[in-house]
RNA sequence: GCGGACGUGGCGGAAUUGGCAGACGCGCUGGACUUAGGAUCCAGUGACUUCGGUUGUAAGGGUUCAAAUCCCUUCGUCCGCACCA
């Protein structure tokens, strides 16, 4: 046998799978399905470590399962609208399309070159028109039923990416995708109203009992229900009513001031009447000059001024001064909070810099609180009430209950529910996206493109500056158009939709990639759907996975899909980090999978990143630990170079008496090995330590380098060892398995192993004393508890170490040890 | 501030149910083979040690016959949210 060499071996295998279409699947109702999925790559023009541990994680999973009996589907695709392309446009004057597209190529070269178990014939790219064409055909689905409209609202706006952002997309005042700053800009845009299922997206995560805890909580937090008291207050000067949120209706009877977010429509008016409707006005403006962490953050000095106003407490018809400030949230709740400087520290704060009155409504049971003594608000949740008039006296807990009942039977207030989530705001200014399909007629008003006429396809005579404007205003054929409805002269939307709305059902359209009368098919997405196993990184933790499982309740409502959850298991993997580092070009810590590639070959780069670090923990980077995986296949490569006449002499049925005592302990070792490999590919992705037992086997079979080994012991470890590798290092076990048997090792089913191969005769136990280890003895495997104690207690050893010592207690943990407590 | 995760040799990590801490790999040390070795093979490798042992899983305390694992306190690192009323 030739040396091992994966340049030659890869590629064979490579163009060998790809000509017989070996991972092509079809539905086959007599075998369960496993849908196995990684989150697919934006096409940024070269694969980078992390897709590598990605797919390596993903193929293991889908060989695995492949060779498991399960009808696998495993796809691939690209993410392919956003602004890299564009910009690619801006600076060179290429054409997004052609970027994208010749990146694309590219990245299929480099993941075919890792060798993956893809299906190919069923690739998505989003970018493409067969594929936008229903990304455009599901807005129109949102919108009738009526989950996509259109408002004008403050929005986030990234300067340097030229368009709004949602929410989700803004990380500490920053852009999520350049890291500038994001400030509030008043603009009519397109939303998805997530906010309808917000209450399913909370409850649904306790289904999601195949997600990390961590993510379920991020999206928990996100969501961010409470429960609480709406109600009304009058402001009897304006005639007015100001309306009020809070969680806390317990504290009510000491509001002392009322606190209203700078946008909130009260200010309006009152700056139409009020004498200080100047100073009110430069102090709003002020606030909307601040940046969004400025405004946002918790540290910030809370400042306000008073507008001369007031209003009405209903519950004790105390009077408490309205107040502009920069602390509250203009899209939350009403707008406008009350003010209880001795139950909310914040309020605390404004109240003690502004001299506000404080009246205290809440202190512990048992205690009596004295607001001269008080450095701060009062805000644990426990204790009971005072000065709160016929609830004085009362829990705190009960009182909420009490004064909420009350503002509903007196009218005023009710129970509100409310949530941090926002609605989706789905539209942006660029070219490189979907165009939302909607025509804006001067008599019919806006109109969605009939369906028969989609896509609305992008246009190619646009100029690509950066502006308030998207790109695709500037074409003219675009532009353009007639109204679906009166056909009178009508223009078109000119943005286009976020990107993330691309990739919110991409996992369905893999079930049925080539329809082109719907979507996807209902049946087929059912046969497929949910992902069995989603793989990808933490970032998306709310993004992504929120946006796609938002999508999921409203297909399901609309009748096209069975099922409440997209993704039934999820897995999240660790990043890849260098010196300590995440591996980026600024820190020149990039290595490239290409040229890891080139010089050790794909399965030894997937070997070492599944070996290095357990799945969902971040993984060092380590260009020796990437040579010791190589010596370990040139190790199997050797070992059963050494085999070779052996293992094709023998049989892989024969009786194991016939083995020596050292042959029996290779054999046992295989088994076990077996075991534990199963396990911590089927129940644990626990691919670190299912190597490490790989390893123990080759080592094991190393005994037998130098001396003769029994031929059919020999062919059933060479069977069950390529089986076992073949998952991790396709090309090798393939290569090596084409040596001694026939057909492709990936089409084998997975080995089993014999429960009585691991059952030993005799097994060692440890004699405690006191706890300490003190010797170890070998008894037979199946010695009870008793017995165990007797052999222990005549021993000889334990005779001398207890001599002159008092025996209290002994205990005997069959298989394990036996533990003698002296005095 | 709130929420969560984590802390084990020189390094990556293992110990799945409370039961022999450090599997496996890297690195290092010694040896074999060799003209040569950055190939390969073999052996050793937590610390201390008077070679009997002692000690050891961030620190301290607790539960237990027995704790890396369970409980409490403290420290540290990382992540998420950050005025959501």
């Amino acid at each position: 046998m030739d040396k091992y060499s994966p340049q030659e071996i890869e590629k064979k295998w490579q163009e060998k799978w790809e000509s017989d279409d070996a991972y092509k699947t079809e539905i086959d109702e007599s075998r369960q399905k496993y849908y196995v999925l990684e989150m697919f790559p934006y096409p940024s023009g070269n694969l980078h470590m992390g897709h590598v541990r990605n797919y390596s994680i993903g193929d293991v999973v889908a060989r695995y399962r492949m060779m498991a009996g399960y009808n696998v589907l495993h796809p691939m695709g690209f993410d392919a609208f956003g602004m890299p392309a564009e910009n690619a446009a801006i600076e060179h004057g290429v054409k997004p399309s052609d970027w994208t597209f010749s990146n694309i190529k590219n990245m299929i070269r480099q993941q075919k070159a890792m060798g993956l178990a893809y299906d190919w014939n069923r690739e998505v790219e989003t970018c493409r028109a067969d594929y936008y064409r229903w990304t455009q055909w599901l807005f129109e689905l949102f919108y009738k039923r009526g989950l996509a409209y259109k408002k004008e609202a403050s929005v986030n706006w990234c300067d340097k990416c030229g368009t709004v952002l949602a929410n989700e997309q803004v990380i500490e005042g920053k852009c999520w995708r350049c890291d500038s700053e994001v400030h509030k800009k008043n603009l009519a845009q397109w939303f998805f109203k997530i906010t309808d299922y917000a209450d399913e997206l909370l409850a649904d995560l306790n289904k999601l009992e195949g997600w990390p805890n961590r993510v379920r909580i991020m999206q928990e937090n996100w969501i961010g229900r409470s429960e609480g008291l709406e109600f009304e207050l009058d402001v009897p000067e304006l005639n007015e009513k100001l309306a009020v949120y809070t969680t806390r209706p317990d504290t009510a009877f000491g509001i002392t001031f009322m606190a209203l977010a700078p946008e909130h429509p009260l200010v309006e008016k009152i700056c139409k009447v009020s004498p200080k409707a100047a100073e009110i006005k430069a102090f709003c403006e002020r606030v909307h000059g601040q940046s969004e962490i400025e405004r946002t953050s918790s540290e910030s000095e809370k400042e306000g001024i008073f507008t001369g106003y007031y209003c009405i407490n209903p519950f004790n018809g105390h009077k408490a001064q309205i107040w502009v400030t920069n602390y509250v949230l203009a899209d939350y709740g009403t707008g406008a909070i009350m003010g209880v400087p001795s139950g909310d520290q914040r309020d605390w704060m404004f109240a003690t810099k502004y001299g506000i009155e404080i009246i205290l409504t809440l202190q512990p049971k048992g205690q009596q609180l004295k607001l001269e003594d008080m450095k701060a608000a009062y805000v644990e949740k426990d204790g009971e009430l005072v000065n709160s008039g016929k609830f004085t006296g009362m829990e705190m807990h009960k009182a909420i209950k009490a004064i909420i009942d009350e503002a509903e039977s007196q009218g005023f207030g009710r129970r509100k529910v409310n949530y941090r989530l926002r609605d989706w705001l789905i539209s942006r200014q660029r070219y490189w996206g979907a165009p939302i399909p909607i025509i804006y007629c001067d008599k019919c008003g806006e109109q969605l493109v009939p369906e028969e006429d989609l896509p609305v396809l992008l246009p190619e005579d646009v100029e690509f500056k950066q502006g308030t404007l998207s790109p695709l205003s500037t074409s003219k054929s675009f532009n353009e158009c007639k109204c679906p409805k009166c056909g009178s002269h009508a223009h078109r939307e000119t943005d286009t939709m976020d990107t993330f709305i691309c990739s919110s059902w991409y996992y369905l359209r893999y079930a049925d990639p080539h329809n082109d009368k719907l979507p996807f098919d209902r049946d087929k997405v059912n046969y497929w759907n949910p992902v069995d196993q989603y793989i990808g990184g933490i970032e998306h933790a709310i993004l992504h996975l929120l946006y796609s499982r938002f999508f999921t309740k409203v297909l399901r409502d609309a009748k096209m899909l069975d099922y409440d959850e997209p993704f039934t298991n999820l897995l999240t993997q660790g990043m890849v980090i260098k010196d300590g580092k995440k591996m980026s070009k600024s820190l020149g810590n990039v290595v490239s999978p290409e040229e890891i590639i080139d010089k050790y070959g794909a399965d030894t780069a997937r070997l070492f990143i599944l070996f290095a670090s357990p799945v969902d923990r971040d993984l060092d980077w380590s260009d020796e630990g990437v040579q010791g995986s190589f010596r370990f296949l040139n190790r199997v490569w050797r070992i059963l170079d050494i085999f070779g006449e052996a293992i094709k002499n023998g049989s892989i049925n024969y009786d194991i008496n016939t083995l020596n005592d050292e042959e029996k302990i290779l054999h046992r070792i295989l088994h076990k090995t077996i075991k534990k490999v199963t396990e911590d590919l089927r129940d644990r992705f626990a691919f670190n330590t299912a190597i490490s037992t790989l390893m123990e086997l080759v080592n094991a079979m190393h005994v037998f380098q130098n001396k003769p080994i029994n031929p059919n012991l020999a062919r059933e470890s060479a069977d069950a060892l390529l089986k076992m590798l073949a998952p991790f290092v396709p090309h090798i076990a393939e290569e090596l398995w084409s040596h001694f048997f026939e057909g492709s090792v990936h089409k084998q089913n997975w080995v089993k192993f014999d429960e009585s191969a691991i059952v030993e005769d005799e097994i060692e136990i440890v004699l405690q004393i006191n706890g300490k280890v003190r010797d170890r003895i070998k008894v037979a495997a199946d010695l009870d508890k008793s017995a165990m104690e007797k052999t222990v207690l005549d021993l000889p050893r334990t005779k001398e170490l207890t001599e002159d010592k008092t025996i209290v207690k002994v205990i005997a943990v069959p298989k394990k040890l036996v533990n003698i407590v002296v005095k």
